[in-house]
DNA sequence: GCATTTTAGTTGACAAAGTCAACTAAAATT
DNA sequence: AATTTTAGTTGACTTTGTCAACTAAAATGC
């Protein structure tokens, strides 16, 4: 096993920990923390998911979860439905706001990284993202990325 | 510009976010915090360097630094000399067994990191680094990182 | 079909992480 | 010499996240 192949990866790690790092702060904009964010888009991405799918999609915990749940029902932003064959679950869906809030903080991000990609040259760009889909590929074989 | 681009660099995001979440809960083996062995390692690397450049290296409130120098002088892994030019800084040191820590620490890290690169056939191995060079390479010219 | 165990979600109490403003003392500026 | 800036500390606080106890519903095992 090559050492240097090692330290590569881990300059690696801490080179992208900080720029998401960066990322992170700059789109936050104080409204709403990621692990809320990440809630609203798993429920975007599945309507109907429940609070127990979305602890294991997110690695979160379940009180953790809960309060967050309550905050953006407060908000008006999530509605729940209990599931019909099972009493204790919810179906969770945004409403037509928190959709609507989502799509905007969405679109935040995307242009976040819109403006990092539009710095790079057409070429640069271009390799980053096959980097980018190959270290994807390459780690998300089995083995790789587990616990 | 390309939205498929911006979408697959966002999915990169939340892929390596995940990656690196999950290594840092695991090696994080509860001793010590990220930011704190991120402090050690600042130290390490440099010694005699002064609070207040670990906080713009590592980006960092000063008051929530303060209180990890504290925390590892305590420890007695740190040691404080006043600078002689300046009066109110200090040049931080590791002592012997903060320097043993961290190496410890900084070898689970690095263990961490080869077994995930040891699950990869050499071919991967070697396209993975290659494609985090790059990475890194492109990301680091001038604007792609501005806060 | 009743007793036990498991599972989904909530709640309370707390620990850890991080921020903000006020402060002290030394250095630099004017 | 007076003022402003800088390095670091401290107190008070917010946010973030965790753990264990709890309720109610569902599944399991005799």
């Amino acid at each position: 096993m090559d050492n240097n192949h090692i330290s590569e990866m881990r300059a690696f790690n801490r080179f992208y920990t900080a720029l998401i790092g960066v990322l992170n702060k700059k789109f936050l904009n104080g409204k709403y923390s990621l692990p809320e964010l990440r809630v609203l888009q798993a429920i975007h991405l599945q309507e109907g998911i429940t609070a127990s799918e979305i602890i294991v999609l997110l690695n979160m915990d379940k009180s953790y979860l809960s309060r967050i749940i309550v905050r953006f029902e407060k908000k008006r932003f999530i509605s729940k439905k209990t599931v019909p064959e099972d009493g204790r679950s919810y179906h969770l869906c945004l409403t037509a706001s928190g959709k609507k809030e989502f799509i905007k903080q969405d679109a935040a991000t995307h242009n976040q990284v819109k403006e990092i990609l539009s710095q790079l040259s057409d070429n640069d760009c271009k390799t980053l993202i096959a980097s980018m889909v190959r270290i994807k590929e390459i780690l998300s074989k089995p083995g790789a990325e587990k616990k």
